[in-house]
DNA sequence: AAAATTCTGTTGTATTTACAACGAAAGCAG
DNA sequence: CTGCTTTCGTTGTAAATACAACAGAATTTT
């Protein structure tokens, strides 16, 4: 476990604590240690959740099956990355994707009563921990608010329209670089890359935007 | 406000608070009250928010508009529920969506910095009121992941498809309603509704479902 | 009850996208 | 440098979607 301090102390969910006061939070929170084969199932659609997680080593899948047996993978979990938080609602029933171990993976398992229930003198850190959740799930809400408002664009242009005029925003100028190749860029926005990539050179030709590799600048018309 | 204690105290922001507690605690939140008619905007895009609200009585929808004028609903919200909770965070900038009412509507208003800022002695339950607002964001959280893994679906049979198949799991049951009429799922989906209508008279041909009006029955093959 | 409005399914057509396939360019490994 | 792999743009074709328009059903208003 005392190997791990280092990445968690990177983690979203213990910024701002010691590695120190980590190595006692552990305790504190009960964490336990899991380890997945590949191709082995962490959690399956149904079951109840009351562990707050971080991958501390491989990759995990979080996918979904639906009622006729179609697959679909939702979201790709790497070293360092939380996940669960979204179950720590009481009552907030049981898991609706699978996680997966696409590779051989080591899960932290942090109990959710403990994160919850302030320990008084114990961890001087519980509160932090608690602001770092609540933080982080705001956070992430907003982006999967702004991730939705590109994809509920009904064509491919305009989906790539309104994110790059959004990172433009973001960035105050209109040159900036994104941080995706272009298979990710169209897995973010739900489109074919191909179909994309067509796009692109078509607003290129337009006039619209230039680009090399992952630099865009939007033009005035 | 005194007639709205009952309804506070089942929503998920007072949850475990005793209504006279309430009714002293909506003084110190600051609380207001206005009224929408229907079709009436609450908050448009752009706005800063400082409050968080409540709906009281009615129906909302949190939506967002493009430049063409196609719509798409991120939220629907119904009695008891909050909103504008996730720009609780600091420096969270403004609204990124419209708020309508559906119908006509009684929201409550509390001020961010009064829940914030917790006042020691005089407020027992501020504590509780924040885990509240954690939770609920949490909520929303799972929610906008689910509609992000409907939206992600390339073909609008896809997106109906994972829609209705998770709602089938929601209900533990093949039989059940949903809460939108055509135009409703069609916006909620980002596809266009007679597109959409074909492709569930298709799949009702297929034997693969059946439907009136808003009620669905899937069926195994 | 009648009229007006909204909702829904259907059709045909123009447009857009998905998909597969390919070669060039870039990046990496031996 | 050479071979191998990944990334990227391009093309053609099949498939799916958007859009407009319409009529019948259902719902609401008068």
């Amino acid at each position: 476990m005392k190997k791990y301090a280092a990445l968690l102390k990177r983690t979203k969910l213990f910024s701002g604590v010691g590695e120190n006061d980590i190595l006692s939070m552990l305790h504190c929170l009960n964490a336990q240690v899991r380890e997945y084969n590949k191709g082995e199932y962490a959690f399956r659609q149904g079951e109840y959740i009351r562990s707050l997680m971080i991958l501390a080593v491989g990759r995990l899948h979080i996918q979904k099956e639906d009622y006729w047996g179609n697959l679909n993978i939702l979201n790709e979990i790497r070293p360092g990355e939380m996940f669960g938080e979204a179950y720590i609602v009481p009552n907030s029933g049981t898991l609706m994707n699978d996680v997966v171990a696409i590779e051989e993976s080591v899960v932290l398992f942090f109990d959710i009563d403990r994160i919850l229930t302030v320990c008084s003198s114990a961890c001087p850190f519980h509160t932090q921990l608690i602001k770092n959740i609540f933080y982080t799930i705001s956070d992430k809400n907003k982006s999967l608010v702004q991730k939705i408002s590109y994809m509920s664009q009904r064509s491919t242009r305009e989906k790539l329209l309104s994110y790059l005029s959004d990172e433009a925003k973001r960035h105050n100028s209109n040159s900036f670089s994104i941080p995706f190749n272009r298979q990710q860029l169209a897995d973010f926005l739900s489109v074919d890359r191909s179909a994309m990539s067509n796009e692109l050179s078509r607003l290129r030709n337009e006039g619209m935007l230039d680009f090399h590799k992952n630099e865009f600048t939007l033009r005035e018309l």
